[in-house]
Order: C-alpha cells, then structure tokens, then sequence
DNA sequence: ACCTGTCAACTAACATGCCAGTTTAGAAAT
DNA sequence: ATTTCTAAACTGGCATGTTAGTTGACAGGT
C-alpha cells in the first residue's frame, strides 16, 4: 500500500491532495497503470469524495493521470512519443529562455550560477547524487526565473512533467553526472560571454542528452509504455 | 445578461460548462472583472453546482478566472507583464516548430499552406475580415501541426489563451490584414525553401507585430487591466 | 466626520446521497 | 472446454445539504 499524507502541506483539501497525489506519481511511488481508486483515497486520507475527484480533475488535466469515463482513474502510462513531444516544448522554451538570458543577465545572476555549480561540482565529489539532481534543478529554474518571466518557469515545468517521471526510471550511470557539470558550466561561461548562440546550442546538446537517455526505457521497461 | 447554453455540446456536463464559459471569456462577452456567480450560472445553465465548479477550477488553472477563497470568482483581468510573457512563450514555441517544419516539410503540407494563404488573400481583398481571422489561425495551426507533434499545438494555444482574449480589443486597422498576409508568405517561403533561419526569424517578425499592438491597450482600456 | 468593532448575508469548499454507464465473474447454452 | 449472456458489483458524474471563511454595511464610540 502506497502511503500518503496530506499534513504538512497548506492550502485547501483539494490541494493538498492534489499536491500529495502528484509527488507518488512524479516520483514513480504510484507506477504508470496503477489504478487510482476514490473510494480508498478518500479513506485513506480521511478525506470526502469532493476534494479528491477536484484533485484527479486536475491530475487529468496535467496528463498524471487518465480517467476512464463510469469506469475508473489510472495513471497514466509514457508513450515514447508523447516523452519526445515534452522534450521538443521543453527545450524550445528552455533554448528561448538562455538565449535571453545571455543577453540581460546582471552580474549578481552570474555569481548566482556560478554559486550553484560550484555546489554542483562539490556534491558529484561527494557522489551525494540526490543532491546533485535538486542543485541540476534549480540550476534550470535559475536560468527559466532570469528571463523576468515568472510563467516561463511554471510553463517549462508543466511540460517536463512526465520528463521528470520518466528521468526516475535512467539507471545512475557511471560518470553521467560529471559529463552534466560539464555541460550546465559551458551553458554557464556562453551567458557570461553574452554569446547568446552559443548559449542556445550548448542548452539544446545538454537537454538533448535527457530524451537520448529516455529511448532506451521503452524496452527496458515495457510495463510502464502504452502498448502502440 | 450574458446568454450562456450548453445544448449544442457534446461530453460531460462539466465539460460542456467549461467550453460555454471559456468561449465566452475567449470572445470577451464576458469581460475582465466580471464577476461568476455559481448560482447565477446553475440556474441559468439549468445544472448543478458541481459541473459549474469543476469547470471554473478548470478555467481557473487556465487563468482565465481567478477564484478568491469564500469570496468570489472573477474573470481574470489583464496585465501587460503577463501578456508579454504569454508573448514571449508563444513565440518560443512556434519559431521552435516553424524551424522544424521547414526541415521536415512534405510536399503535400506546402500545398495545403499555399492553399491557405490564397484563400487568406482572397478573405482580404472581399473584407471579410472574420473569415481572415479563422484563416490565419488556421495557418498556424497547420504549421504547429506538422511538426508532427499534437502537443505542440495544444501547448501554443494553452499558452496563447490571454492573447487571443487581448487581440479582440485590437481596432481594426486599415491595410494590416494584408501586411499579416505579406508575413505569412514570408513564412511560407522561407518553410519552402527549406531555410530554417529565415523561417525563424520570419516568424519572430510577424509574432512581433501582434504584442506591439496589444502594448497600447492598456491606455485603451485601463478598465480591463490590473492596476499596478 | 471618522475610525472601529460587530454581525448578518453572501460566497466557495466540503460532505454525502443518488444515478447511470462499465466491467467482470459466473451461469447457461453449445 | 468454449462461447455467450446476464446480472451484480463496481466506478465516476451529478445533485444537494452543510460548513466555514470573507465581505460589507451599520452601529457605536472617539
């Protein structure tokens, strides 16, 4: 049984579900095809019917889960395909936004980068890798929140959602997270440059590297793909 | 008293509500500010309060509502901040798949561009400007199309929600159909000719001229905007 | 005249009962 | 043993009663 709590969070029921039920799937806690039942939810979190159905809208909506009309709620299952759609949305506006950032960073932002990828290089000494993977993304969303446009942000993690499911599945890999420091500080040094080509084309190698890594799950694991 | 009716609609009731709601905020009938009350529109719409409230959290995750806790649901106001950054993503999204299809394009799809842009050119010289007007998204919506990936339309439109709404306040102007024209054949040529970077920067260009229109709304209509 | 505290009337959020469509397991027929 | 039919037990969608928080007006004090 798949635990899940809702204390801790703020908000209103509905979001706290929501929030609760989209950490189990991000995570991969709650697997691709698990069938997602009202009843238990509501009695498992000591909740009614109204806030978790408001929750699953959402998740719906976010393409977390599917919903099968008088039938039941799953969630939802990778397609490789849908997986190379998010990573094509994810890189033109992850590539739009360094591209700007090139041009308006301030030095403060600069010493801020800089400030994450030394921590960066650090935690891959350390081989701390859960570390490495939160600093990756805040490194990401440093750059997204410097074009000025806080949506940007939120728009390119909407997209990366089942990117970053899908990313649980990648088996470490042996000197992987050095080669992504080395990508994020050539990302880094083209915005310092204010080389707003070069911040493009080392933005689309390193998200390049992500999807790359993906294809090779639909095989490895068969479970989680929806059968085409 | 806005007129809303759902009969014509396929789906749940909820989403059917939803769609009604979101045509009608999308086409500005009902304006920035407005105020929804749940159970004015259940008894208008002859449903219950739950399909009301799944779709205006629907609309609301789609910022076109926004819903004050206990108090109220309101149509969204504009802010020029997040129009520019709806721009901005817009335009990351369809230069991306602009770039795309110009080095994927089928014979076939090039026909049915040229086909569109003729009947565009037709539109304007008779002055049905409401014909030019589904024309040219239609336009976009077929290159977004053939990048091969469904999503990728669906995200430019989620993205463009408050822009489309914006563009409605946009007086119309004496000759800029048949400029959109003129940079829609830029567009097509450049896809044709297989020259990505024009193709690009065509349709930075032409998404351009469409946020410097809605720029000097706020003077027009301070009403409709946030006060900041 | 103005600030302040209280209260009534409103709202969205939540809980729960009900209904209709889907699924599935088992019985019946072949 | 296999297929087909049927019915019961699920599910999600809808309606509606209840709760709790916000707001705005009004009364009373300064």
């Amino acid at each position: 049984m798949v635990t899940l709590d809702i204390t801790g969070l703020d908000g209103a029921l509905g979001q706290r579900v929501y929030v609760a039920l989209r950490n189990r799937i991000l995570d991969m806690t709650l697997k691709p095809g698990a069938v997602l039942r009202k009843g238990a939810l509501c009695e498992q979190l000591g909740v009614s019917r109204s806030p978790v159905s408001e929750a699953l809208a959402r998740l719906s909506s976010d393409g977390l889960v599917d919903i099968i009309p008088q039938s039941a709620t799953r969630v939802s299952q990778f397609s490789m395909a849908g997986l190379r759609e998010d990573s094509f949305l994810r890189e033109a506006v992850e590539v739009a936004a360094v591209a700007r950032v090139a041009e308006i960073r301030t030095a403060e932002q600069l010493k801020q980068l800089s400030r994450n990828l030394r921590l960066q290089t650090l935690l891959v000494e350390d081989e701390d890798f859960q570390g490495f993977f939160e600093a990756d993304l805040i490194f990401h969303e440093l750059i997204l929140g410097f074009t000025g446009f806080p949506k940007v942000a939120l728009a390119a993690g909407q997209m990366s959602l089942q990117l970053q499911r899908a990313r649980m599945l990648i088996l470490p890999e042996q000197g992987r997270p050095s080669e992504a420091v080395t990508e994020h500080m050539a990302i880094l040094k083209a915005i310092k440059a204010q080389d707003v080509t070069a911040a493009r084309s080392a933005m689309t190698g390193h998200l390049g590297q992500l999807i790359s890594r993906i294809e090779p799950l639909e095989r490895q694991h068969p479970e989680f793909f929806h059968r085409n």
